[in-house]
DNA sequence: CGACGTGTTGATTCCTGTCAATACTCGTGG
DNA sequence: CCACGAGTATTGACAGGAATCAACACGTCG
């Protein structure tokens, strides 16, 4: 995982097809290669703070981080979740609009804000798969919203859990029976992304242990027995909301 | 207003300098003109269906719109609120994934997909433009977010009003002791918009009124005796959020 | 006038938040 | 080796805010 941290070549790079990048031919991603340097962050670390100066944009290579809100109160709302070949920042943008933090040890890896502006001009490639992840990144937040606003805890949770399987422990082949994964997330970060208490996410996570939908193994390793049962759980119609 | 579709010029277009047209010189906008139509749509008339094939792409001239998303067992969540200039549809994608409904009469300056996606390959000026104007709409998506995660039924209706004098009632100079405006919306689309119900969003209506943050002319006109006393309500922090 | 769509208000329920006590895990240091 | 503390997680008791169920008011249009 994560060579292209070692070796600087972006033809390694775990996330070369996926990220920002991906479009790029090899003239391109030289120049993107002359102006790119890797960042690690530590679990639990800022990456940055709401209103700081954003020098840069950059690319998750490997790990997670969250996108937060905070309310003057401490309210506080995700509002991203990153996972490698996201992207971090917005051209144009000269200060950061949310908290950035790492949730697991993450690396980055940045491009200086101002070269990486000029290049996107004369390198269409870049701005045309910052569109498609954009408009990706809206339609996850619309899905979000509607999460947000009209389910229940229970679907809640089951919902996250479901999205897990799909993108967290997703790179075994898909065997659709029976699957398990590591929750990136504590209880307090859930809460953060559902909208709900922790003690509630607590609940409701024992709730669904006791249904036998999910199987916990510590606080953290979560096994689902039956995906399509805890399909059911998640409010959403039975075919998974095939949109992609 | 949207003399634009009487004329066809887009030289009058009212939307012409910040739709998704707006950073086309002379010659673009030529080839938009030559693949663009009109389409009317009246108050409540649906603009098209989830999962419905999407023929065109479209800008919205003049009127209210919204995105929405129901759940099989009816349960529904705004996801956009579609004002002048807003584009509706996505460039590769075939079908819609959420319901358009027209809330007043709408003008939509429609191209047909096909072309629109054919022009974007090399109009570099198109895509600049959907580019920002998708990051903003992932910014608004990303401020509901919070006000559907974890503000107050009170906080959510006196959010939703200050984003109606910003955006709604806001053609008028910047007069910051009081305005007034008329709700784009019925009850039941605001309760969509802010998940909640009807009943909710009618007393709190009625709790703001009595407070003296509001006052309301028949149910739709409501006029704003004190802007900062309005802002206060909302939860955000004093500044109004000026990210942009 | 009566029907319909829209909006308001009341009574009651119940889901989730709040406050609080108690485990569990993991590292540090005596 | 075990005590200690910090961070994380679970569970209980209780309160409160929004949902639900229901009745009624208002305006428009036939």
């Amino acid at each position: 995982m994560a060579q292209a941290a070692q070796t600087g070549q972006c033809a390694d790079c775990p996330i070369r097809h996926r990220a920002v990048c991906s479009k790029c031919d090899a003239d391109e991603l030289r120049e993107l290669e002359a102006i790119k340097y890797y960042r690690t962050f530590e679990a639990g670390q800022a990456v940055i703070w709401a209103g700081d100066d954003m020098g840069f944009v950059a690319s998750v290579v490997s790990g997670v981080a969250t996108l937060t809100q905070t309310m003057e109160d401490g309210r506080r709302q995700m509002v991203g979740l990153l996972l490698p070949s996201d992207f971090i920042g917005r051209p144009g943008r000269t200060r950061a609009a949310y908290d950035v933090t790492a949730t697991t040890q993450v690396i980055l890896c940045c491009f200086r804000r101002k070269p990486f502006e000029a290049l996107m001009v004369d390198t269409p490639h870049i701005g045309q798969r910052l569109l498609e992840m954009t408009l990706d990144e809206l339609d996850v937040a619309r899905e979000w919203m509607l999460l947000l606003g009209r389910k229940t805890a229970r679907e809640k949770i089951a919902t996250l859990l479901a999205i897990f399987l799909r993108r967290g422990g997703g790179i075994p082949g898909p065997s659709l029976t029976s699957r398990e994964f590591d929750l990136p997330l504590t209880r307090e970060a859930m809460s953060d992304y559902l909208g709900l208490t922790l003690e509630t996410v607590s609940r409701q996570m024992s709730a669904l242990r006791k249904a036998g939908v999910i199987e916990l193994v510590g606080s953290r390793h979560v096994r689902i027995p039956d995906i399509a049962r805890l399909m059911e759980e998640t409010g959403d119609d039975s075919d998974g909301g095939m949109l992609v």
